[in-house]
DNA sequence: CGCAAGATCAGGGTCGTCACCGATGGTGTG
DNA sequence: CACACCATCGGTGACGACCCTGATCTTGCG
């Protein structure tokens, strides 16, 4: 509400449309600082590191692996660096995944330039901010530690010992413990790896362990 | 921001200091209509129950259990009752504490009457509000990050690019990814991988993994 | 009974992982 | 200016991860 109106926040805008950057640039152009724009996840990276804005305006569906990636790719690097998502989703699972990743606040595009100003300010003044609806997404999957919708058709096409040999390796247990650990031979564990990744179409252990790291499974 | 102010907000207040909710009242009874009173939870409970107001401003600190104890009484007995937590404390147990039991809001009794009937405005129309510095307790914890206070030593004794390089491995990437994702040479991420495994005295990625994963690094 | 599916195991091969050896350049400090 | 520390690379070799192609045994089902 008070805010410095001498200093302007610094903000860096990240969309891969160029021009609903124009747009929104136009629209705040007038209060805040926007250092820069990117367009792509390698670009949101860099140029995060490289300018240390106040405030990131990050798009959640973004060419590269989404706003979420460049949270997990820069949050930590850049911890005084508060980033707001702003998405055209109102989707559940898009909202309490960005905020997991660590948003500090999440608004539609259906927000009025005014209303951005007033949110960027108030994220970097470190409040939260949500657009009403969201708000409650947030506070029930906080307080309901419900989970969301993990309804993940992959795993349930994984037999039940499929389940235990991946949860094993995806928290790092070699071949050999794994196989201690459920008193069946090496050759046995391969044989399930193998059926998991064939399964969840991935590569190799690594891939699952992340794979189940994005999902909380670990 | 709009509100009707024609029919105004039924609240019910909940505080065990009478002299304080009397002064309270006086501060929004301008504005929002209050209908009740309460002094303890048995009577907070009751009168939600009886009353559905609107918006129940709830002590944290409560005889009979606290204000957490009538949201775990009620709170699932009246969805459309928003409760909004008024404490003096600004703890961030307690602040966790009441948004996990479903509280919709979280001010401090440093709050003026004109911010309170704002906050009470918007934790009826389905908004989360938090003082600025309490968003950052509840997101923080939200991201799983929590357990910040685990300073461990042996983490501390990593260098930063050597965390970096922990905390991908540790999800899975391989060491072709990291390299591609830092700009730098395999080798290069594999002198940071072996400096890594020789102070945290682990043996391979693998046991990095559960390491990481035990202390929620990842 | 015939048959499918799951759990168990082996041999053999490719490729990534990791340690041990070495090297260079940049930085901060006594 | 030495000296330590860090980040950056290269070679070699042993070992584990992973795939492929087999196999036996049990369980459940029409």
């Amino acid at each position: 509400m008070n805010a410095t109106q001498s200093t302007r926040r610094t903000v860096l805008l990240v969309d891969d449309h160029a021009m609903f950057r124009t747009g929104v640039r136009a629209e705040i152009a007038d209060a805040v600082e926007v250092v820069a724009e990117a367009a792509d996840v390698d670009e949101a990276v860099a140029k995060v590191l490289e300018l240390r804005p106040e405030v990131v305006l990050l798009d959640v569906h973004l060419p590269g692996g989404g706003g979420g990636e460049v949270l997990r790719r820069v949050g930590h690097r850049a911890p005084e660096t508060k980033f707001l998502a702003l998405s055209v989703s109102d989707a559940a699972e898009d909202v309490i995944g960005t905020i997991r990743s660590g948003a500090r606040g999440y608004v539609t595009k259906t927000i009025t330039g005014p209303e951005l100003v007033a949110a960027i300010g108030r994220v970097a003044d470190g409040d939260a901010v949500f657009s009403p609806r969201l708000a409650g997404f947030v506070l029930d999957a906080f307080a309901g530690s419900i989970e969301v919708a993990q309804v993940d058709e992959d795993l349930d096409r994984l037999t039940e010992r499929e389940r235990e040999v991946m949860r094993l390796i995806a928290r790092g247990y070699a071949y050999k413990e794994v196989a201690k650990e459920l008193f069946i031979s090496i050759k046995t564990v391969e044989t399930h790896v193998s059926s998991v990744l064939r399964k969840l179409q991935l590569s190799s252990r690594h891939e699952l362990t992340r794979w189940a790291s994005d999902r909380r499974l670990i």
